[in-house]
RNA sequence: CGGACCGUAGCGCAGUGGCCGACGCGCUCGGUUGUAACCCGAGAGGACGCAGGUUCGAUUCCUGCCGGUCCGACCA
């Protein structure tokens, strides 16, 4: 199993903000870090069969928390997904427990985990009253411009305009003292800042994870509904393609595609935002002919390495699918028992 | 409710009453590069929104429906 060398090592307020996008606000989170233990931060996921890479990148992060004191609850959200249209209310509640399963064997501290059911507590009359109140705090466009980057359809419905409302209100009735969330929850979390004081609520405090970009193209953000994605169901050989085919050139900062769209390197964000965080120290395992292995002990080493042409790469993929499939391995073997039921 | 425009491969779009429905992006395969991208070569993919009608024949004309976009004080 992956362990973290880091929570001794580094103080609470760094660990908690470590590989954020976005603290909201740092002052907020500080005052958080100054008493870590029992805090409460959350995140929301619509359930899926399958737990895919933008999953395990904010479950990074609640792992990191969890070593930091922090209780977290993670939000199954099995009303959002039938809001958002990702099916009958039967089939997404059959995918929730599994979706839990797998977090745990991704990593995720069992004692320290609250696992909740949206729909236990999201249609009693005192949170749909609540709700109310904040359709009447919010105007319609206002909502679906939060909803913009999460909408699964093309098409904006009333339902999509009452899903991040849903959301604000949540961070009240699950009583969280931190919201995470993937820099795509980023409209929805400052609508829940401004819209909460209505109901006398307090503002919730938020971290943005990063997004990472699309693995074949650098461009924009790995979606799992189009181009490569890589979840858990992925076996190894998938895993080795994927990355194989990945884009990859030999910096961390790529030039714009002619069309002028910023570019990533999506083959370093993921070690530094999935590798390294859960591996003390990564060894790349290079062919004599190129020199050998070499080993890592930080992401800024390897980021260093691969720009000044000593890690080639290839070698920076192989590496990387092999650490891939050992963060996968134990959730992957949790599906193959869950298909066997 | 009223009006305008639109609905053609995954996406963006061209076009014609009958002749292979074009192009760009994407995708697949091969070449090149110790990865990928770029580049080169070869491919796959479409009941031309649905239902009627006109016609010898409709994707192209007409009607209805469904779906989408925009407009609806005055002026123009």
């Amino acid at each position: 199993m992956p362990e973290s060398r880091f929570a001794l090592s580094m103080d609470a307020y760094e660990l908690i903000t470590r590989n954020v996008s976005e603290v909201v606000t740092e002052d907020e989170v500080r005052a958080l870090a100054e008493d870590p233990d029992g805090k409460r931060a959350y995140v929301g996921y619509e359930p899926s069969g399958v737990l895919h890479i933008g999953h395990m990148l904010t479950a990074n992060k609640l792992i990191e928390l969890q070593e930091a004191g922090f209780e977290v609850v993670v939000l199954l959200a099995d009303v959002h997904a039938y809001l958002n249209g990702k099916g009958t209310f039967e089939e997404i509640r059959e995918t929730a427990t599994r979706m839990q399963e797998q977090f745990v064997a991704y990593g995720l501290e069992e004692s320290q985990t609250e696992f909740v059911l949206g729909s236990e507590f999201q249609l009693d009359e005192e949170y749909v009253l609540d709700l109310h109140a904040l359709e009447l705090e919010t105007s319609l466009s206002r909502a679906s411009r939060a909803m913009a980057e999460i909408a699964g359809g093309d098409t904006a419905t009333v339902a999509q305009a009452v899903y991040p409302l849903m959301q604000a209100l949540d961070i009240v009735y699950l009583d969280v003292d931190l919201a995470i969330g993937g820099m795509e929850q980023r409209k929805v979390h400052m609508l829940a800042r401004d819209t909460l004081p209505s109901i006398d609520a307090d503002s919730p405090t938020c971290l943005h994870t990063p997004l990472i970009a699309d693995l074949t193209s650098g461009v924009g953000k790995m979606s799992s509904s189009e181009g490569l994605s890589i979840s858990m169901e992925d076996t190894e050989s998938d895993i080795e393609e994927k990355v194989n085919k990945a884009y990859c050139p030999p910096t961390a900062d790529p030039e714009p595609t002619d069309e002028g769209e910023d570019r990533e390197n999506p083959v370093l964000q993921i070690f530094e935002y999935h590798v390294f965080p859960r591996f003390g120290e990564v060894v790349v395992d290079r062919p004599e002919q190129y020199g050998g292995d070499l080993h890592y002990e930080s992401y800024a080493d390897l980021e260093a390495d691969l720009e000044s042409g000593e890690l080639h790469p290839a070698d920076a993929k192989g590496a990387l699918a092999t650490y891939l499939n050992r963060l996968i391995e134990p959730g992957r073997e949790k599906i193959r028992e869950q298909r066997s039921d």
